[in-house]
DNA sequence: CTGTTTTTCTGAAACGTTTCATTTTTCCGT
DNA sequence: ACGGAAAAATGAAACGTTTCAGAAAAACAG
């Protein structure tokens, strides 16, 4: 491929000016600038992203750490960095790290010899990524954390309001009559598992519902722990008529365990779920979940960075994304409240706006 | 961070010397070369990864071009290509073109500046693929394509096996007594929709059932063109007993305009989808499917990619991965032949072994 | 016109590797 | 112990940019 020198010769200027008209480092006379770009033109000309990272000192690739894009929320929020990095002129590197911290680490260290512009990562369970940050900071690279933080984290997130969903969620199955409530949490050292909760807690608690330990279970956040935390709550007398699931997958598995047991649900239990992954419109019922967007994540996080990466040194960003309620068929009232055909409408509730809180 | 000249001094021997010990490319007697590695090790030595692909003229990155991350087929083969591509010392830049043929061409022409030592791409729509890869592969650098391939493809491939999943899906149909089939295609300028259609025509003609041409259906690769399309299959006098979607996106439309139409799957209309994705089990009734790898469809380019790479130069490859039918609730005989409850039990039929067919 | 200031342009150094032609060291046979 | 061959180690050039100090050109004031 051609290279700067040859593009130099053509437009019969030096090396520096081509560079100037390029980067506009520099002011450059107008018939000369011509001659130059009509010589890229001509040749066909890109300059090596290698050459400008290596004498930059820092590349326009961003690293994007995660635990699996296999998971079916993830993709979403990948796209959305995409989008933005791309239109930015950034590139995204993909790395999944299993949510094995040690995997993480070496995927955080390889990605040093990139000289990337920035990183956005969903941190890995007891992710050490704080420390990580700090040393990747120090060289000038950007760091975002998203969806859920590691321990300690002061950089800039961005999360959904896990707290505020998972409360309006909680408050529309007790307003329906459910007081025999239920959830399972996802791994209680994940931010987002853990502010669930405490969302599901605090309309119980405001509702002054009782609810005995056994009541809340915590697990993986996927199908399987799901079905089997499910088990264990279809067996406590009193039965519980309401299940929130910390997630989706983990209402998938609820799912099954209360169609194993024979039950029904919404009649005999109702059951809510966190994501609105595209599969809670078509299961059976169709489940009604906490919708947060994967792709807004994504994109406010990639926005954030280029922002660092501009020069913008303002305080740590928290940004936090607003949470819908999507109701669907699988939740209902109670049995002995029932009243006919209980299944409401399918509607959207809208919670407050996303803030962004400097400092 | 520290350089090679850093650690040259610190072991008190020559940059190149350094350089040999790291890339095994020049003896080095064992007790410089242990100096050398003390050296690289007590300095936490990285070397960059941009000076090297600037010198050697190729870097080990992997750009993986695809048409959207968000479409839930194309993780897993990520994920196979990151897998295979991270344990071989390469990393994965992805780019979404979502099907359109020029943001691909932007997308392949914007990855030549970091030198890439392969690419691994589903094409788009009207792909001209086949025209770059030429100039890639003209400086070294790889192509696969995977999943369907645009016009005159002539480089390594890696497929399913379309029109044998696609003939013994169907076929498995008119076992259960099926005569009036219809089917739902995807872009039929899509190899991979047309082999299905070409998999479903042959166990038609084989069965001797004749079917007008307004059973076959072409249509997008989603769930609105499955929707539109079957409310008019719906509305063909005969009525057809089971549909053959091209995919499991189709099928989920499908699906709902059955339910919309007052019908019951499988009870009036046998559903037959292609993908297995992970909803299909989980949609009401569950999706019997035409299940593929996509995972290994990502570890398999990977695996081609990174041996042409290190010097493989046998003539092209075409991988034809196997498939497997996937029986759940979606499909029983039709109403006619009907004998009581007649969900066949969920079940998994081996096809015949991936082939790869040395030019 | 001339000297000064301002603007534009140039050329070389530097970024951190790999590689190749040389030099230095080691090894071996006599 | 010596000379020559083989092995090991070295240093500089090259990869394609950016950037900086300085040269050249233009603009301007008197």
């Amino acid at each position: 491929m051609a290279n700067m020198k040859e593009i130099a010769k053509l437009a019969g200027v030096s090396l520096g000016t081509v560079s100037h008209v390029l980067n506009n480092s520099a002011r450059v006379r107008e018939p000369m600038r011509q001659r130059v770009l009509a010589a890229v033109q001509q040749a066909g000309y890109q300059p090596s992203e290698l050459a400008r990272g290596l004498r930059r000192d820092k590349t326009n690739m961003i690293g994007m750490i995660m635990p699996d894009i296999t998971n079916p929320f993830f993709p979403a929020v990948v796209r959305g960095a995409e989008d933005v990095a791309f239109s930015n002129g950034y590139r995204l590197i993909l790395c999944n790290t299993d949510n094995d911290h040690s995997k993480e680490l070496v995927h955080l260290n390889e990605l040093r010899s990139y000289l990337p512009a920035g990183l956005i990562v969903i941190p890995s369970n007891f992710s050490d990524l704080t420390t990580q940050a700090e040393s990747y900071r120090k060289v000038g690279t950007g760091v975002v954390c998203i969806d859920r933080l590691p321990r300690n984290w002061k950089g800039d997130s961005v999360t959904a309001d896990n707290e505020d969903g998972a409360y309006h969620a909680t408050q529309q199955l007790i307003r329906l009559g459910h007081t025999r409530l239920a959830t399972i949490a996802g791994p209680l050292h994940l931010t987002n598992a853990k502010e669930r909760l405490d969302g599901f807690k605090r309309a119980v608690r405001e509702a002054r519902v009782h609810l005995g330990p056994e009541y809340i279970q915590e697990t993986t956040f996927d199908k399987q722990g799901g079905y089997l935390k499910t088990n264990l709550l279809l067996r406590l007398i009193p039965r519980p008529t309401a299940i929130f699931a910390g997630n989706d997958m983990i209402a998938l598995g609820a799912l099954l365990a209360i169609r194993e047991a024979g039950l029904h649900c919404p009649r005999d239990i109702s059951l809510m779920g966190f994501d609105d992954l595209d599969l809670a419109e078509t299961t059976n019922p169709s489940l009604s979940s906490v919708s947060q967007s994967g792709y807004q994540l994504g994109t406010t996080a990639a926005r954030i960075l280029i922002d660092r990466i501009q020069g913008d040194t303002s305080p740590a960003r928290h940004v936090v994304l607003e949470t819908s309620l999507h109701l669907r068929d699988s939740v209902a009232s109670p049995p002995e409240i029932a009243t006919g055909p209980s299944t409401p409408a399918k509607r959207t509730r809208r919670r407050k706006q996303a803030a962004a809180t400097p400092a």
